[in-house]
Formats: structure tokens, C-alpha cells, sequence
DNA sequence: GGCTAATAGTGCAAGAATGCACTCCATGTT
DNA sequence: AACATGGAGTGCATTCTTGCACTATTAGCC
């Protein structure tokens, strides 16, 4: 009745994601209209048919699906979360998307660049996303209690959406957080961190975020 | 009723080796008794049912299957070869198992070392070789006829395998071949092609040993 | 307009992979 | 000797993937 964290559910979300992606580069390369899916399917290296096991239609493969917040990790959020500060556990919940959606900093580049290079895409691209934070605006108040406020739960999304958006682009500069000690390990300031964990850096700039609205 | 080089043969030739060679990297880590069915199967990324449907048995993983010669290649070779001289049709089924085998110097390598290193392997992998060679001196006697006699065939394919056992020894000194020109592209004559096709080199050794022997 | 070719999408049956609950046997423990 | 444990191997129901034949729609062409 249930998924189990199991070789089966594993491989499925891999392939899933791997159609997504695929999909998104033969758009980036071709445009939309540029490649079948027959071609999508030797791409994938699945079958044609196992394509719409997975997307209903093209366009959907292309966009992919929004990520799925686990119930347990949801359940958790809405009970006072695991550190009790709302902001801190909204930025777990992200941070759990990142790791179990495997997300890189490539991949979500690429979606950006082929969802604002195709019309056709971006306006569901928009309207998923907007119900989506509309979802974990929800979430939001079903924990703290429909007296925190409609607007006010929105605002912090939109503020997290900001916060995210700012760590996909890439800053070969500084380290976010405060001086980490005098070992000069990292001495030549060597920025050569393309891929850092993203959910690292996205905690990073919610830091900085907060200490600069404090 | 038949296998088509379709996506569904390829991937189970593709699991089947990937089965073997992780079997294989586990063997020579730890030992043939050093890790059980549920470590192969996590190594190898499938279910441990799986193993069993591929694998009669641990040992059987191990050794892998002999390749298997598609009927087409063996008719053209049985109808006189696609070249008309033995040895050159020989070469060419050679050609055939390690091109759509996709077999590299390091899983050739690998086995021999996990065979060598044990003994209850080498005697049925052994056993197996033999009866594969026997299997072809049959198709030679099919091609030439029963006057060519079983022992020249006998003969003819140990010489083959000897010629294959040297194309494995990594000689990083000469390109076999004559002089290819005088343009100096390759100049500081880098030997820098280990992972230079197998059926290539295979085909260089035999042809030397052809000069040799001629 | 009517034809044809190409491509999106669906239904269905057969083949593969998985999960799980077994059995069997060897080895060690008390 | 009785017993527990661990690992090999099997049977079977469920889910996933594939192949293939089909329909629907659209674009180009005569």
C-alpha cells in the first residue's frame, strides 16, 4: 500500500528524473518542435511507450513534475518542525527536496534556460510553481494557526523563493558564513567549489538573509 | 519467438555483464566467500531476485557466460567467411564477440586475475573455455569439411587463442603496423592509448603472427 | 478538397524486475 | 543433541518495461 525508501521507488524517481532531463536538453538543443519522442525515448534509453508511463505528454516531460515532500518530513514541519523556528524548518524542508531529489546546480540551470526560452512552457511552469508554494503555504499555516496570516505566510515564501534563486547563481567570491577559524587550509581562497551541495549554499544565503533583514 | 537487437536483449546483456563484473570486483575485494548474494545485489543495483534470474548460482555470477555467437555471423562464417580465407574469418568472429560483447582490457584482466586467484573457479572456467573452443573447431570442420581434420582445427584455434592472450599484455612500445605516413601528428610518440579498441589490437597480433609464421 | 506521411498518444499482452515468504543446509552455541 | 543464525536458492504475486498495433491529428502536397 505504501512506499518503502525501496530499490523499486528509487529506480522509478531515477528514471523519471532521467526522462525529465533528457528531455530538457534535446529542447535546449533542438527546441521544442525539434525532436520526436521516439527520439526522446533512444535518448533515455527506455522505450517509447515507457515515456507515458511517466508523462502524460510531452510537454510534461519536459517540464518534469514537482518535487514531492514526504509526508513524514511534512508531518514533522507541521507539528513545530525540528528546531522549533519556522523560518530554520521551512529551510530544512528545502533542504530535504534538494537532497532526495538529488537536485544540481547544472540541472536547475537548465530547466531556468529552456522554461524562459519556450513560452509554451513557462506559463504551466508558472502555475505549477505558484500552486505549489500556494501548497506549502498551507503547510504554513496549519502549523502556526490560521492567525499568522494569509499574506504573511506568502511573503516568507516569495522571501525563500528569493533566497533560492539567489544561490543558484553562482558567486566565485565569498565563503557566507563568518571566518571559520585561523588554520589557513583553504588558504589561496581557492573558489573552486562549482559543486558544492547546493542545499549548503542555500542555508548559507538563508543565513546571511536573515542577518541582514535582523 | 526471437531476439532482435531491440532495447530489451541489449539491457539484459547489459545487466548480465553488469552482474558479472560487479560479482567479479567483489570477488577479487574480498574473496569468493568475502560477500554474500544481498552484497552483490546492492553492488550491482538490483534486486537479489534478479541475480537468481540471471545466475543459476554465486559461482556461476562469477564466471559470467561464455559470449555467444549470433547465427548469422556463424552461417556467413559456415558459408565460407566474409573475407574466404579461415584465419582472416576466424579474426572476424573474434571481432564480432568483442565488439557486440563490449569487452575492454580491464574486465579481460579482472577475470583472469579472480579466476587465477581461485582454484574453484579456474577448473569450471576452464572447462567452459574448452568446450566454447570445441564448439568452433566444430564450425570450422563445418566450413572447411572433416577432411580439414579436428586436429588441424584443434590446432589452429589454440594458436588463435595464443594470439588473443598476447593482445592483452599492454606492450606500450610499437603500433605493430608498418610506418603509417610521414606526417609527425603523433610526434613525441605517446604510447598513450590504453584503452585502444581490443578487436584492433587483437587484429595487429594477428597479423603479425601471420608475417611470423608465413 | 482529398491523400499521404509523420508524430502524439493509448490499449494490451508478454517479458523482466522486484518484494517477500518461504525451504534447505552448514556452522556455531549452549 | 537441540537450537539459533546466516546465507544460498525457489515460488509466486505485484509492478514496471517493452513491443506492437492501433487511433487521432496535423502539415504538406497534388
Amino acid at each position: 500500500m505504501f512506499e518503502s525508501a525501496t530499490l523499486r521507488a528509487s529506480k522509478r524517481r531515477r528514471t523519471e528524473h532521467h526522462i525529465n532531463h533528457c528531455a530538457q536538453q534535446l529542447t535546449e538543443a533542438h527546441g521544442l518542435d525539434g525532436f520526436t519522442m521516439d527520439d526522446l525515448a533512444e535518448a533515455a534509453e527506455v522505450s517509447r511507450r515507457t515515456l507515458f508511463n511517466y508523462f502524460p505528454s510531452k510537454l510534461d516531460a519536459v517540464l518534469g513534475n514537482m518535487p514531492v515532500l514526504s509526508a513524514s518530513a511534512l508531518a514533522t514541519f507541521e507539528a513545530g518542525g525540528p528546531h522549533g523556528d519556522l523560518v530554520d524548518d521551512l529551510g530544512e524542508l528545502a533542504r530535504v527536496i534538494f537532497t532526495d531529489e538529488g537536485l544540481s546546480r547544472e540541472q536547475l540551470e537548465l530547466s531556468q534556460r529552456v522554461f524562459f526560452a519556450n513560452p509554451r512552457l513557462i506559463v504551466t511552469a508558472h502555475e505549477r510553481f505558484e500552486a505549489f508554494s500556494e501548497a506549502l503555504v498551507e503547510h504554513i499555516l496549519a502549523r502556526e494557526g490560521a492567525d499568522f496570516g494569509r499574506a504573511r505566510a506568502r511573503l516568507l515564501m516569495r522571501l525563500l523563493v528569493a533566497v533560492f534563486d539567489s544561490s543558484l547563481v553562482l558567486d566565485p567570491s565569498a565563503e557566507g558564513r563568518g571566518a571559520r577559524g585561523t588554520d589557513g587550509s583553504d588558504e589561496d581562497g581557492a573558489p573552486d567549489v562549482p559543486d558544492r551541495p547546493l542545499a549548503d549554499v542555500f542555508s548559507d544565503h538563508l543565513a546571511t538573509a536573515r542577518a541582514l533583514l535582523a
